[in-house]
RNA sequence: GGGCGAUUAGCUCAGUUGGCUAGAGCGCUUGCCUUACAAGCAAGAUGUCAUAGGUUCGAGUCCUAUAUCGCCCA
């Protein structure tokens, strides 16, 4: 055995095995069964451009934690997997491609070019969900889906019909926010404000009946101009009162223009007169149509200038504002120019400036949604964790506004719109109309516009399903169990799947929503493609093994804070799962060759330390599952982290090794064999959802040895593979509490040997005698009883356990509670070195009896505290004093020592 | 401008309903190649819990300001 597994676990040799069993064991799959409870999670399905970064493998480590978790607890675990056609991105990343070959999407047509996009998704698409893979992410592959596979473009087409019938979806002229790049209207929520330290230019528009006389304005996009119908002032402006209802004369343009009075204007901006281009600013549409202003378009699609101003047509809309600045100067139009801090929008797929713009488009009215997914909320029926964030997700809910859901790209959902010819009726159906609802013109032409990628996405927790159809998948998995996502798509997803789902399912499409932290660098910032600042989580698997990935980031993940990350925080997870494979090394080698046929061992004949561990094992298993139910997953791996290294590793296995080496007590040996395997057991499945490669590697070896050796303690080892075992449960019933405090007094003892070891520089292989002088008799029996599990653990050859025993000459000394260990050392003492030490542990004592003291001083501290809280200190008081005079005693003693 | 979060050991972070001489990992000090593990073992050291007030017998924890940093919204 020893020669099969080497000491340090390389991970490369066992990932891919593992996974390919899993595959091929069908593990992943789920299919509803009604005997069982189902755990469902859909995946926040990733771009179909998308390669694994470290913010998706943070996520998904942790959905899988879940599913792997739910699925041992016995649930019916399904985990959704899948992608999104990503719209703008997407054809972005093929027009791309179709630029090396010197094409572009419009030489092609609309037809070739989804034919191209689909070619590219089918060969590079989905290249993340294999990433995942690598991951050891359990997920339902069989059941991978796309939104814009067939079925989920049938979710798509209907769910339209739906809302448009229920007047949820309306087409209209409105001002939109307009990328000029990607040449489509986005949602508010794809705009990215930014500020941008810019100028607020003053111009100064001459009055038609009085040219010598100017109204200044002031604006930040002087090219806007070229559309301006009117200059707006506040009602109550003293300053403006007069002039409401003159005429101005658009300077360059030359348009004639009135001054017109409305309350939006806020007197205390710039000079109080603000220009009005309803084609080209929200506010200024608002106020365009309270006075029947016809808008001016000045810009053609691509952000270049169109219209009258003759002598700008086709320049760029800054070519055009610096061309025009400059002409106003040269007519003396400008009044000043103040640096100008303001916001401005930015498209949040290429970021490029965003334009307010005047165009048809398709919105959902939002209000009548909105309103439902607050009071889901409201009832409970989706809760975040943390807590917090159902705050972002509810004002977001209460401010929203209507959302516009169509583009003007090719790569998408076309919107089930058909317009007719003949009448102008627009026919709206989920299957291609032959002819037109209102006139049976058969002259139809469909929009051109596709659906923005979210409207699919909001559906997904569904649509995956089979939606439309009532199907088996659907009634039994939906609603889904648990959302885990990024903060940063609360507003995109999270609330429109939740109004989509109360829409058309009537149902929320989950219970809970977890929200994880973010991953920065080291210093705090985002990790970006464009600051080269990410760290590759395929390279760090690569280095350090899914496995400590997985553990690492789990460790650092604490309740959705965010995560400083840096390359070196792999080690901890590596170092972590190292120390497992040890252990299990040391047990595999000596669970051998012991064929016990002695059936007569029960519970009742397990030994100190076998009680110990597995009551130690027992609390980890509850506050484990306990912190998961919680969502605290770091805390969940600290506990296993604690366990399985300071008491399974540094107590159990160290205790334990004589008992195996030794073959004299056969009995004695194969019970910490069978304790030493049932423990190992029940870690490997604690830990198998954060470890999945590593605990099955060793599970699989594990079971091999047990049931060769007969030493299977239960009968859950006959599973096919770790994934499938039953999730360990706590043995609240064998909670030993005088085992546990034993085991601290005796681990104190050990390391006050230890202590005095290191101060006189003794080395480990020097074997001791001790002296332990204890107050009472139960004491004494009790330490009488562990005096193998001392000699051993702190490495002695003699040890007497008395009452009251006088300390030895040229001894050093230690003081345990109300117990005084001594260890006497001859000429290998060192007086000046104990007595320091002792003096030195005295202070800290004093200082300590002295805060307690403060307290029991405090008249009001013992008449209002509790009164457990007060006796606590009263005993600490006691002990102090205790330890005190024990110590003294040594100096006194150390004293009488004749130095060396 | 509004909201949220952070500020605890040299670094990265825990710290549940107020009751702790304030913890972990890394790093540091000292000693060990001890028949699972040097990616290890053993023993240590390290803090005005951002600042100022307040509530309380008692505050890292609750309240009010302030400062610094970050995120989101307008």
């Amino acid at each position: 055995m020893k020669d099969k597994l080497p000491t340090k676990y390389s991970p490369k040799e066992v990932e891919e095995k593992w996974y390919r069993f899993w595959e091929k064991g069908n593990f992943f799959h789920s299919v509803p069964d009604p005997d069982k409870e189902p755990f469902t999670i859909v995946i926040p399905p990733p771009n179909v451009t998308g390669v694994l970064h470290m913010g998706h493998a943070l996520n998904n480590i942790l959905q899988d934690i879940l599913i792997r978790w739910k699925r041992m607890q016995g649930y019916n675990s399904l985990w959704m997997p899948g992608t999104d056609h990503a719209g703008i991105a997407t054809q972005n990343v093929v027009e791309k491609e179709l630029m090396k070959k010197g094409l572009s999407r419009d030489k092609l047509g609309r037809e070739k070019f989804i034919e191209e996009v689909w070619k590219w998704k089918n060969e590079y698409g989905s290249e993340i969900l294999r990433q995942l893979r690598k991951l050891g992410c359990s997920c339902d592959w069989e059941r991978e889906r796309f939104t814009m596979d067939e079925g989920l473009s049938r979710a798509v087409r209907e769910a339209f019909v739906r809302l448009y019938e229920k007047g949820l979806i309306y087409r209209g002229k409105y001002i939109i926010n307009w990328c000029p790049r990607c040449i489509t209207a986005l949602s508010d929520d794809e705009v990215e404000h930014e500020d941008h330290e810019g100028h607020l230019w003053y111009i100064r528009y001459p009055f038609r009946d009085a040219p010598h006389l100017y109204v200044n304005i002031a604006t930040t996009r002087p090219e806007t101009m070229l559309g301006d119908v009117a200059v707006a002032v506040n009602p109550k402006d003293e300053r403006y009162k007069e002039m409401i209802g003159e005429i101005l004369i658009l300077p360059v343009v030359g348009r004639e223009i009135p001054i017109i009075a409305d309350e939006a204007v806020d007197p205390r901006f710039g000079t109080g007169a603000v220009k009005v281009t309803p084609a080209h600013d929200p506010n200024d549409f608002e106020i365009g149509k309270r006075h029947n202003l016809e808008p001016i378009l000045i810009m053609n699609e691509d952000g270049t200038i169109k219209g009258e101003a003759a002598s700008y047509l086709g320049m760029d809309r800054y070519e055009c504002r610096e061309a025009l600045v400059e002409e106003l100067k040269e007519e003396k139009h400008i009044v000043k120019v103040v640096p100008h801090t303001h916001s401005v929008g930015h498209c949040y797929r290429c970021r490029t400036v965003i334009e307010p713009y005047l165009s048809d488009q398709w919105f959902v009215k939002m209000k009548p949604l909105a309103e439902e997914a607050i009071k889901a909320h409201k009832k409970v029926d989706i809760t975040f964790y943390p807590e917090r964030w159902s705050k972002v997700y509810l004002s977001w809910l209460e401010n929203v506004r209507d959302w516009c859901i169509s583009r003007q790209i090719w790569w998408g959902h076309r919107i089930p719109a058909w317009h007719c010819k003949n009448c102008e009726e627009v026919t709206i159906s989920s299957q291609t109309p032959t002819e037109c609802s209102k006139c049976g013109n058969n002259a139809l032409i469909q929009d051109e516009d596709v659906l923005d990628t979210w409207f699919s996405s909001a559906l997904w927790p569904f649509s995956t399903m089979g939606w439309p159809d009532e199907t088996e998948e659907l009634k039994y998995y939906y609603p889904t169990s648990t959302l885990v996502t990024d903060r940063g798509i609360i507003y995109f997803w999270v609330a429109r799947m939740v109004m989509m789902g109360l829409e058309l399912k009537n149902e929320v499409p989950f219970s809970h929503v977890y929200i994880h932290g973010t991953i920065l660098d080291e210093i705090g910032r985002k990790m970006s493609k464009s600051l080269g600042n990410g760290i590759d989580p395929l390279l760090m698997i690569d280095q350090y093994g899914a496995d400590a990935v997985r553990t690492s980031m789990i460790m650092l993940t604490t309740e959705g804070q965010d995560i400083k990350l840096h390359e070196n925080r792999f080690e901890m997870g590596r170092n972590f799962i190292n120390k497992v494979w040890n252990a299990a090394r040391f047990a595999m080698m000596n669970l051998e060759g012991n064929k016990s046929t002695d059936t007569t061992i029960k519970e009742e004949d397990y030994l100190f330390e076998d009680v110990w561990i597995k009551n130690r094992l027992s609390l980890a298993i509850e506050t484990c599952t306990a912190s998961l139910e919680k969502y605290k997953f770091n805390e969940a791996i600290k506990t296993l982290y604690e366990f399985i290294w300071h008491e399974f590793c540094d107590w159990y296995l160290e205790i334990i090794k004589p008992r195996l080496y030794n073959s004299d007590n056969i009995r004695s040996k194969v019970i910490a064999q069978k304790v030493l395997t049932y423990v190992l057991d029940n870690i490997l499945r604690l830990l198998h959802p954060f470890a999945p490669f590593l605990t099955e590697e060793i599970w699989q070896h594990l079971k091999q040895l047990a049931v060769k050796n007969r030493l299977i303690l239960t009968d859950t080892m006959v599973s096919e593979s770790l994934m499938i075992c039953p999730w360990p449960k706590e043995d609240a019933a064998k909670i030993n509490k005088k085992v546990v405090k034993t085991m601290m007094l005796l681990q104190d003892l050990i390391r006050a040997v230890r202590n005095i070891r290191r101060n006189m520089n003794i080395l480990k292989k020097q074997k001791l005698k001790v002296l332990i002088s204890v107050r009472d008799k139960e004491v004494k029996r009790e330490l009488d009883e562990h005096h193998n599990f001392l000699t051993q653990m702190a490495n002695l050859d003699g040890l007497e356990v008395g009452i009251d025993l006088k300390k030895p000459e040229s001894s050093a000394s230690e003081v345990v509670n109300e117990i005084q260990v001594f260890v006497p050392l001859r000429e290998l003492i060192d007086v000046g070195v104990e007595k320091e030490r002792q003096l030195e542990r005295l202070n800290k004592i004093k200082s300590h009896l002295e805060t307690v003291r403060k307290k029991l001083f405090n008249e009001n501290f013992v008449k209002n505290a509790p009164e457990r809280v007060v006796n606590t200190e009263k005993d600490k008081e006691a002990e102090l004093l205790g330890q005190i005079i024990k110590i003294k005693g040594f100096l006194q003693d150390l004293n009488k020592n004749v130095p060396v």
